[in-house]
DNA sequence: ATCACTTGTGGGAGCGCTCCCACAGTACCT
DNA sequence: AGGTACTGTGGGAGCGCTCCCACAAGTGAT
């Protein structure tokens, strides 16, 4: 094909150019009415966009991006194979907020899965190429060098859980503390004194904040934590079922559990059952998340509800104001660029 | 920010004129490197791979798309809403199958949901500004206009499953004539005789298809097909409960039920328990798909299974062959592109 | 009247790449 | 010897946009 014929100047998409001379402007003009910025008058505004209604004019995004140096696109990576993605409601509740947010939008959401070498090392490569304008990090571990790397290259980032009480990116979490001692404080209102705690992935540092709140609020009121009643788990239904296994030998008398997620409290459910413990009237469960397999369980579970749409949500908003807004960090308020949203109990049967 | 800085000189990412600048070869050379054209010698490919190496080189996206006309991005358009998404195992197989096919080319994989008139408005404005190279359709109905919208604007699709017999799409199947029939003549051969079909989403051409497999199934085993067996379902859970609770008072004497998806399946599963039918004592179930849950099924769940992952492969292969390959249609074998896959039945306990 | 702004506008330059033409060099025919 | 073909290479032109400078025209203070 003749190089001058690409475009195909007839027949082809319209060009902003093109736009231009219909409407009897300059390019800039155009440019200015697409943006959306104020110094364009009415009359001007409004014959540009006819000519854009007439033409059916829709912008070349590459052009776009090649000589503004943007994107319009985030990724929202998950550093998990994709079969727990799809397992654990959790993400597709952070992919709905998320999604919700930027319907509002011109960017375009990416779902990035980095659940092995082989895809980190694409989105290694991804990244490098500058392919998105901020990146949405859910389900993070503490030594995890994603962060370090967004940083290295100056890409715009929010996590999701702060890996630290220290963490420097932005961030948007549940009160983890806050949530657990909800948890055992309703089931000590029960009469239970004998509560399990089935924890999230240690490496995680929201699972770490609800032992916390596990052990103040037992200790507050007034009893000792018996720590062979914490068994690690790992936020999955396998990891909840092995547990549970454990703390049923090493505690037969255990009177309630709480679990640090609704699947988690699933796995532990089926091996409660099989064991011969009715819920609730032997063991009280609690769950974590709300997620819609809380209501669904048999019997229903009680669950100490995350917001977490409302989180992918607040993700957005921070990650859109960090790519806005390049300001140095000192001129920033850090105050808001760590948001901690409230949760509450959500009382079932099972408890 | 002065315009001349823009791209940052200096600390900035390479450019492949600083390759070309470091290897002493052109730009043209340094391009060609870079694409794998076999037209470089030895020693001047080894040189610019050092240069590249040295400096870091990533190739711009936006540049190479606005210079190309391509975007080395394809999209899975999913008309459904999330919530389907996330609840079907078909989905998520489809995803896995593309994904896998995807990490041996440098091609980007977008997810877009078109579940409801807002997310197709964004859907039609993201493909008029040909954001991606084509687009892979799943679980399409007979009416939809996507496909229309698609050809008109000469974006290359392929679709999962034909609207019709008469299809024009390239498309990837599989066999839903000869799986309902293996189904039917698996439960023939187990005795039953008053075999119930809970239909898929009749909408859907495979749906059909699979209506008529099971009709002549039993027609030619010698057998009427009685109409009040067949009731029509949509692949839910809740419509499975939905039908299987009509088919039971219709037909108390059925013997078996042929369902349209594994997740019907399980609706169906439940109503009959609760009517205190025991599976496969008093009524054989047989599934479509062969998912994750029908494995899971108490009892396990025999299913004709559809090699989802497989077919997400093909219709990459497809897509990209259409994409590499414009020449005019006649050209092109036709045979080729409606690829039609085996269909097997895996044996398990409610049969 | 002059100066200093402000508002609205046009268009040059440039983003980093690909495509293609031109051409040097070599190889193999007549 | 001349012709023809092919291989490998350099670099011009152009993709469609944004950014910014320049400048005309208007407004108000001096």
């Amino acid at each position: 094909m003749a190089h001058g014929a690409r475009g195909g100047r007839s027949g082809g998409r319209p060009t902003l150019e093109e736009v231009a001379a219909r409407a009897g402007v300059g390019r800039g003009t155009v440019s200015r009415v697409i943006n959306g910025s104020p110094r364009v008058s009415e009359a001007t505004r409004a014959a540009v966009e006819a000519a854009v209604a007439e033409l059916g004019y829709v912008p070349n995004t590459a052009a776009r991006a090649l000589a503004a140096n943007r994107t319009d696109a985030i990724a929202l990576v998950v550093p998990e194979p994709e079969t727990r993605f799809f397992a654990e409601p959790y993400f597709s509740d952070m992919l709905r907020g998320v999604g919700a947010e930027l319907t509002e939008t011109e960017m375009q959401l990416l779902l990035i899965f980095a659940g092995n070498d082989r895809e980190r090392r694409r989105l290694a490569q991804y990244l490098a190429a500058h392919r998105v304008d901020g990146v949405l990090l859910v389900s993070v571990h503490a030594d995890d060098p994603l962060p370090d790397l967004l940083s290295q290259l100056e890409i715009p980032a929010v996590i999701s859980g702060p890996r630290s009480a220290s963490e420097t990116l932005p961030s948007v979490d549940s009160d983890n503390y806050a949530g657990a001692r909800q948890a055992v404080e309703h089931l000590l209102s029960r009469g239970r004194t004998r509560i399990a705690h089935i924890t999230g992935r240690l490496d995680v540092y929201g699972a770490q904040r609800r032992v916390e709140g596990y052990r103040d609020a037992l200790r507050e009121a007034g009893h000792q934590v018996d720590e062979t009643l914490i068994e690690p788990g790992d936020f999955t239904e396998e990891g909840g079922r092995r547990a549970m296994t454990a703390l049923l030998e090493r505690c037969p008398d255990l009177d309630a559990v709480f679990a640090g997620s609704d699947v988690t409290a699933a796995g532990a459910r089926q091996v409660l059952r099989e064991a011969g413990r009715r819920i609730p009237d032997d063991v009280s469960l609690v769950g974590y998340d709300d997620s819609a397999i809380a209501r669904h369980m048999d019997p229903p579970l009680t669950s100490v509800r995350q917001p977490i749409q409302e989180m992918g949500r607040r993700m957005i908003d921070l990650l859109l104001t960090e790519i806005a807004d390049r300001r140095p960090a000192a001129t920033r308020g850090l105050d808001r660029r760590q948001v901690v949203l409230a949760t509450e109990l959500v009382e079932r049967a099972s408890s």
